[in-house]
DNA sequence: ACGATAACTGTCCGATCGGTCAGTCCTGAC
DNA sequence: GTCAGGACTGACCGATCGGACAGTTATCGT
């Protein structure tokens, strides 16, 4: 082996999820990460069943925190709902803010993939939480709107420090939401 | 000939709009295009210059209008320039709705087309504005916000009437911004 | 020292893409 | 009628893509 396989594989990983998020998964071609890795492109293939298993690997974990989120808000009541939801919501825009560019970068090819399937029914119920589960119109599109500053100003990454860019991404959120602390 | 130029031409940059709002721009081949206008690939080619072109011609209006915003915000002091800048990026990205859509869809693609190489640095003079001209981290935050916020929330097109839409967009986004009316 | 096996690669393949081009078809002016 | 020119198309092209596969190299247990 050249290699310890754990290495190239992580460094696979590595390449890709930099390339995907800058240049959109359609964007990237086995042989730019090969390249970028150093590797040759069938050495890709070896180590992962096709293009598809690598953008799947990268998003997993994100997908099964969003599924986790999901869960937990589900269980509760309306009242408390909402600052949850801003809280769980933000937190995983941040932990996962590359992953959140690689989405941002190609929205219907890496949402319609096997491995986020659940992603559109979890983010409809989001947002119905990011609304206190009320049906009002207005109340929906503000939901609407923290669903996508949140999302848009992570796959930005501004340049600004980590806790100020949270504070302002939870207080800014509540602020859109009309929702009085 | 066939049909009337302007015929078909319009019903080329209807289809491609469509598809590309669908499933974006690298998603939709010319092949596509072709089979939902009911005309031949070479068809397409015959009415404009290539792929690239149909789409200049889809989001140059667009790009036109967000400048002649951005010419206008130039000219408005700091503490007038916000609502200015909430109001015009709102009533723009509802007027152009689906064109927000495609380029929600491919957004690295679609944004280093030649006829959009402006919109990087008006977006980024917009934030200014949507912030006041402030160089405050936490205001440069919020102002990322209101651009994604409007953005997605455009994008996404939610089932609520425009009036109510528009409404909220504003709204939402001043509360965002935390500006008091 | 030496197979067995995992790691890796060069090369080829079919599909699909955007684009070209010679040629056909239709229409309207004369 | 006819003919010039715009509208349109089928067939083809080179490039690029994701992927398949046989073969080579390096490592390790024995």
């Amino acid at each position: 082996m050249a290699r310890s396989t754990s290495t190239l594989r992580g460094q696979i990983l590595e390449a890709a999820l930099d390339l995907f998020a800058t240049h959109g998964y359609r964007g990237t071609s086995l042989h730019d990460i090969a390249t970028v890795v150093g590797c040759s492109k069938a050495s890709l293939l070896y180590h992962f069943a096709g293009k598809d298993a690598i953008l799947t690997e990268l998003l997993s974990p994100a997908g099964e925190a969003l599924a986790e989120l999901d869960a937990d808000l589900a269980e509760l009541d309306d009242d408390r709902v909402v600052e949850a939801a801003v809280t769980g919501y933000v937190d995983l825009a941040l932990r996962f803010r590359r992953e959140v560019t690689v989405l941002f970068q190609d929205i219907t090819e890496t949402l319609c993939h096997p491995a986020l399937a659940h992603v559109p029914g979890m983010a409809e119920r989001l947002v119905a939480s990011l609304a206190g589960r009320s049906t009002d119109p207005k109340r929906l599109v503000t939901a609407h709107m923290v669903l996508g500053a949140v999302f848009v100003t992570c796959a930005g990454d501004p340049d600004v420090p980590a806790d100020v860019l949270r504070e302002e991404l939870l207080h800014g959120s509540l602020r859109t939401l009309g929702h009085t602390t």
